[in-house]
DNA sequence: TCAATTGTTCAATAACTTTTGAACTAAGGA
DNA sequence: TCCTTAGTTCAAAAGTTATTGAACAATTGA
């Protein structure tokens, strides 16, 4: 069992753009990138949504061509496609990565949804 | 009369993303940046819409905070923001520019929309 | 003043995206 | 075999975005 991925010439600039346009999908990608190399599964990213609603996102990085997913057992082993991201746009994600590094408005896996009070 | 602009600081990269995440708002940008120095005004970009289609475009792009509109006369010139978004998000102007110059899938200023017979 | 030029606003519609819960599949362990 | 864990699929609802044409406003030039 595969899962479908675009190839590296099949990843097109505007829908990578517009799947990172997306909050949640952009904190998944900065977890993913704090963590490169070490590969992540679903439920690792609970904290930023439901599981139906974080597979619905993590589709839609994989299919754009952001993320790959290996089907090991019952899980998916997601990491970045670094690799041919970087090949197709130089640049892109690091930069990108490194925007997200400082931004607070997004939200944040290993953060509660509400803060606590102090 | 002036347009309304966010700050600097108020640009979230998310948004700009998203924004940016739109063949025809990224063919404007690519032709923006094409022509850096000078100022465009909304008819430049007819090639790529209708003439209400560019309005909602350009304001997108405008509220988004990458680029700038300055009322002169009937015109709105049009600029890049590229001080603003180097600032906040280094880097990522410059390779998002340099992944539209070869995407030949992408509208373009210029080209007619339907291949014309050779 | 009148007409042309530039671009905006509005309302309608169509198309897409996000989120949800319930039902499902597939693998692994007891 | 049965139960649990991991994740997907489906359909529905809600919300958002893109596109259109008609009407509008503001400036400029004749």
């Amino acid at each position: 069992m595969t899962l479908p991925h675009p190839t590296a010439d099949q990843i097109s600039l505007p829908n990578v753009l517009a799947v990172l346009g997306d909050p949640t999908r952009l904190a998944i990608v900065r977890y993913l990138a704090s963590k490169e190399g070490v590969p992540l599964n679903c439920s690792q990213f609970l904290d930023l949504g439901s599981k139906t609603n974080l597979s619905y996102h993590l589709a839609k990085l994989r299919e754009a061509g952001v993320t790959r997913a290996e089907v090991v057992g019952t899980s998916r082993l997601i990491t970045l496609r670094r690799d041919d991201l970087d090949a197709r746009f130089p640049g892109l994600l690091d930069s990108v990565i490194a925007a997200t590094v400082n931004d607070t408005a997004l939200p944040a896996v290993g953060a509660p949804e509400i803060e606590i009070r102090a």
